[in-house]
RNA sequence: GGGCGAUUAGCUCAGUUGGUUAGAGUGCUUGCUUGACAUGCAAGAGGUCACUGGUUCAAUUCCAGUAUCGCCCA
């Protein structure tokens, strides 16, 4: 019908606007596609090969076998996650890390789970309770505990199969959870041998009070933040005198707790004042002035106040000058009874009515804007009070040396290397951790009390014998539980059977590798190393790979609260799991933040559909004949076989540089690149036949499916499921009982170099310039794509000549060429457009077709880019420096330059005047 | 206040011991239904390598300083 072309053009425009509009196919613009889509669909193949893989149990390690072992723990996901593109990015470099070692040989022992994330879980049930009308004291600790429990295991099952449907080959035989029996008799096993050791105390002492959760935090715990806020001056009566002092402060409401005010020893303003008292307003308690060097004389007034139990400095200058202790807060952040009238008063509500009645009582001197840097709760961010309380800390000095000393001599490497810094910083500045939790989920602190206060520490409840002299019955557990990191520090081991020495502590004790964000260095990892040193005697890991934390495209961390988070279930059903994977690792750069915005999967799902097509493409012509994978037969290899095999072997290699420089976003774009541009762009193109319908010269087809199965090979651990169907698509067509059935189990790919060959990959960059030349010559006159034409090179070299004509056939189609004339002494025709390269003049003939000016101005736009060019280079050489001081072979280079625009120059300028003659 | 990192095309990033016509993906422009792929093919435009000094015959690359941004610690 002669409405053909007419109507392709109301497609094209409709496809266009489809795609501006909404971004993706819909079903209008499918009803316009003039032929059924061949496009891979992930979500059937995903879901059949995951199951494939579970149903064949390649995901265990086996404790027994002969293999060397590679093991890695995941990072437990806390159970109140729900799966982000952070854990994506971070759960998928380490299947690539297990996949490629599987593949390699080794047996490789992936051990996913869990941890109970004490303060948020407990937050969220509580806020359940709430709503119910009830409290956690309301039911007791038992029912609260059971009902916890049943939420966190309901919660954690749903994260754990989130991780599966981003393709994780974890071995889920061994799953774990920081409240399993054996994990939490390994808590109470190391707290019972750091008691005894002395090195885990209880004191009274200020730390961080979250309000809002209600417990204490570690230092680790607590984000400090910048906010505006205010320096009050309040000023404070001597007693026995009309004098008064004045003291700035960013929390008013404290002086409510004020035991002293304190002045510097070298300041001589106020050195009659020391011994002195004077009258805390408002409360009207009268409190000595003291001297202490802690003061700073310059800061403020030169006065500060001091509130022993809400403040670490003052809690020492307390301590030095035997001052009272007045706590004036609740455990919610109310105001209590020691506040006087602001008892039960929220502490904001508390400070801004003391301010008003400060002012009314002229109090108050003034007021300024003050920007002070203030501690958050990590998990809800409400501000922290510093608040006294007699809690359990581990004293980190002793087990940080070792830790220490295992960066120092290279045991313990991070990458990239720059993290080393900041794990030393904090291990050499290390401060006691405290890590009671006053919650109820949560590993129960293994410590009893007997009526006495005497305290006895084991990891059951103490038997008769052990308490000698008292019933133990009447003893009482301590009623607070331990800090969530407590256990998770020995996760290394703790998941294989610590204490116990189990076969699989035996073969996976120490893991390889431990990738995370630089978020928990100082939480998680730093704690592991000293775990694993102390009670292993190991190292739990050898490397630490610091990943990126995932931004938006605006550059802002992606979450929950800001709602800019990516749902990595949604683009795994717009796109697939591989694309995905492979999206995540293009854009991550190596120890950056990546910036991830919607769109940045379109290229990875592109990248997994030209796999599959160019996979269709090899499959048909292979059409049903059994395809050889893993051989090449050496006899018949001409160039084109050879130079993809080359560009193979050099691929292989550099692979596996970057996988061993845990470089796995180069190791990406390296296969990217061989993929579409070696492979499919040139190689593929090169071997088909020049007329549609004539068969694929068979050497050829068996190479081009040798080096699709080591492309598969390479690119499976970052794209799993394409990679595995595709293979087996493959191994379909042969019946060759030596075939595995899977993937994924390897061999890896290794690069013996037999076929890298840097003269034979010249001679083909020959080509593509040739190649190359054409086209552009011919796209920019505008030749319509469907005329061919004769093409005149002349070389300078016979042996360039020869190389064309010997391979005229295979790039005939790619330059659209009829006839092909070479030579030193070729001529250019009449009319024809010309091109200068390295080595060679081309020319295409092409009477009534050219467009004059476009060649005139294609032809000087060259010419200037070469005189530019020129000019750098001339400069150079004659820098007489630059020759008496560079090496020969620079020297060199630099004069081949220089000859090769001076030729091509001339041939331009020739060029040129003869158009002017047309 | 101390420390770490970043600054290269409109955007996201490579650039591995100093010598490249500074690259890729994406976006943009033009042409194209081509027996694997329009999720495609081909071609093209687009860069004072943040700034200022220094070292050097030669600096995007090494050094110092400045600016801006981000992170960590106090």
């Amino acid at each position: 019908m002669t409405k053909r072309p007419f109507s392709h053009k109301i497609e094209s425009f409709n496809r266009r606007i489809c795609h501006q509009k909404a971004g993706h196919p819909d079903m209008s613009e499918m009803k316009l596609k003039p032929k059924k889509s061949s496009a891979y669909a992930p979500a059937e193949v995903e879901s059949r090969i995951y199951q494939q893989w579970l149903d064949a149990g390649y995901f265990h390690g086996s404790a027994n076998s002969d293999k060397k072992p590679y093991s890695i723990v995941i990072p437990p996901p806390n159970v109140t996650d729900v799966l982000h593109l952070g854990h994506a990015l971070n759960n998928t470099i380490q299947d690539i890390l297990m996949r490629k070692h599987r593949m390699e040989g080794y047996e490789a022992e992936w051990l996913p789970g869990s941890d109970h994330a004490g303060i948020a879980t407990q937050v969220i049930v509580e806020k359940q309770l709430t709503k119910e009308g009830t409290t956690r004291r309301e039911i007791g600790r038992e029912k609260f505990i059971e009902r916890t429990r049943e939420w966190a295991y309901r919660n954690k099952d749903i994260i754990l199969g989130q991780l599966r449907r981003i393709g994780c080959s974890c071995d889920w035989d061994r799953t774990r959870f920081t409240l399993d029996e054996g994990l939490s008799q390994a808590v109470a096993e190391v707290f019972t041998h750091l008691y005894k050791k002395g090195l885990i105390y209880r004191g009274n002492r200020i730390v961080n009070w979250c309000p809002s959760c209600r417990t204490s935090l570690s230092d680790d715990e607590v984000e400090h933040k910048n906010f505006d806020g205010h320096l009050w001056y309040i000023k404070y009566k001597v007693k026995g005198s009309d004098e008064f002092l004045t003291v700035a402060t960013t929390r008013p409401e404290t002086m409510l707790g004020d035991t002293a005010l304190a002045v510097s020893p070298k300041d001589s303003r106020y050195k009659k004042l020391v011994g002195k008292t004077v009258i805390l307003p408002i409360l009207e308690r009268e409190i000595p002035i003291v001297s202490d060097s802690y003061v700073d004389p310059e800061f403020g007034t030169g006065i500060v106040k001091v509130t022993p139990a809400h403040d670490p400095n003052d809690f020492d200058i307390g301590k030095r000058h035997d001052l009272p202790e007045i706590n004036i807060l609740n455990t919610d952040g109310t105001l209590n009874e020691n506040a006087g009238k602001y008892k039960g008063l929220d502490r904001y509500e508390c400070r801004k009515q003391l301010v008003d009645d400060l002012e009314a009582k002229g109090h108050l001197e003034k007021i300024d804007d003050y920007e002070l840097s203030v501690g958050t709760c990590y998990r809800c961010h409400v501000v922290v009070e510093p608040y006294l309380s007699l809690q359990w800390f581990v004293k980190m000095k002793e087990l940080a040396g070792p830790a220490v000393e295992a960066l120092k001599t290279g045991q313990l490497r991070f990458h990239p290397d720059y993290w080393s810094k900041t794990y030393l910083h904090w291990m050499e500045n290390i401060r006691d951790w405290c890590i009671s939790r006053q919650l109820w989920w949560g590993h129960r602190i293994p410590v009893w009390y007997a009526e006495d206060g005497t305290v006895f520490v084991s990891v059951d409840r103490p038997t008769a014998e052990q308490c000698k002299g008292y019933d133990p019955k009447t003893l009482i557990q301590d009623e607070d539980v331990l800090d969530t990191w407590f256990s998770s520090w020995l996760w290394p081991f703790s998941t294989f059977g610590w204490p116990e020495q189990t076969d699989e502590l035996k073969k996976f004790y120490p893991t390889k590798v431990l990738t995370t964000g630089p978020d928990i260095i100082f939480l998680w990892v730093a704690r592991m190393v000293m775990a694993g040193i102390e009670f292993m005697g190991q190292l739990p890991f050898s490397d630490v790979y610091i990943h990126g934390i995932v931004r938006d495209a605006n550059g802002v961390k992606m979450s929950k609260s800001l709602g800019n988070g990516i749902d990595p279930l949604e683009i795994i059903d717009k796109y697939g799991t591989d694309a995905l994977r492979i999206s995540m690792v293009l854009a991550t750069p190596d120890g950056q933040d990546p910036w991830i915005s919607r769109n940045a999967f379109e290229g990875g799902r592109n990248f997994v559909n030209k796999l599959y097509q160019v996979s269709r493409f090899v499959m048909m012509r292979l059409d049903g004949r059994p395809a050889v994978m893993d051989r090449i037969d050496d006899k018949n290899l001409v160039i084109f076989d050879r130079w993809i095999l080359s560009r193979l072997e050099k691929t292989i290699a550099a692979v596996k540089r970057s996988f061993d420089e845990y470089r796995l976003s180069s190791a990406a774009k390296t296969l990217h690149k061989f993929v579409w541009d070696d492979y499919c762009s040139w190689y593929v193109e090169l071997i088909k036949p020049d007329k549609a319908g004539e068969p694929i010269r068979e050497t050829s087809l068996d190479v081009a499916t040798y080096v699709l199965n080591q492309i598969l090979r390479l690119l499976h651990p970052l794209m799993p499921f394409v990679t595995e169907e595709i293979y087996q698509q493959l191994v379909a067509t042969g019946d060759d009982d030596g075939r595995s059935a899977t993937l994924m189990l390897g061999p890896w790919p290794t690069a013996s170099g037999t076929y890298v060959d840097d003269q034979l990959e010249n001679s083909l960059k020959q080509i593509q310039e040739v190649v190359t030349a054409v086209r552009s010559t011919r796209a920019e006159l505008n030749v319509p794509p469907g005329r061919k034409s004769d093409l005149y090179v002349r070389v300078n070299e016979a042996s360039f000549g020869r190389l064309l004509e010997d391979h005229i056939d295979y790039f005939r189609s790619l330059a659209r060429v009829e006839n092909l004339h070479c030579g030193t002494d070729v001529r250019k025709p009449p009319v024809a457009a010309s091109a200068v390269i390295s080595g060679a003049e081309i020319f295409i003939p092409l009477e009534g077709l050219i467009d004059i000016d476009a060649e005139k101005t294609r032809l000087k736009k060259d010419l200037d880019n070469l005189k530019n060019q020129l000019i750098k280079v001339s400069k150079k050489l004659a820098n007489a420096d630059f020759l008496a001081n560079a090496p020969a072979d620079v020297i060199e280079r630099e004069k081949l330059k220089k000859l090769d625009y001076e030729e091509r120059i001339e041939r331009i300028n020739s060029n040129l005047e003869q158009i002017l003659g047309w």
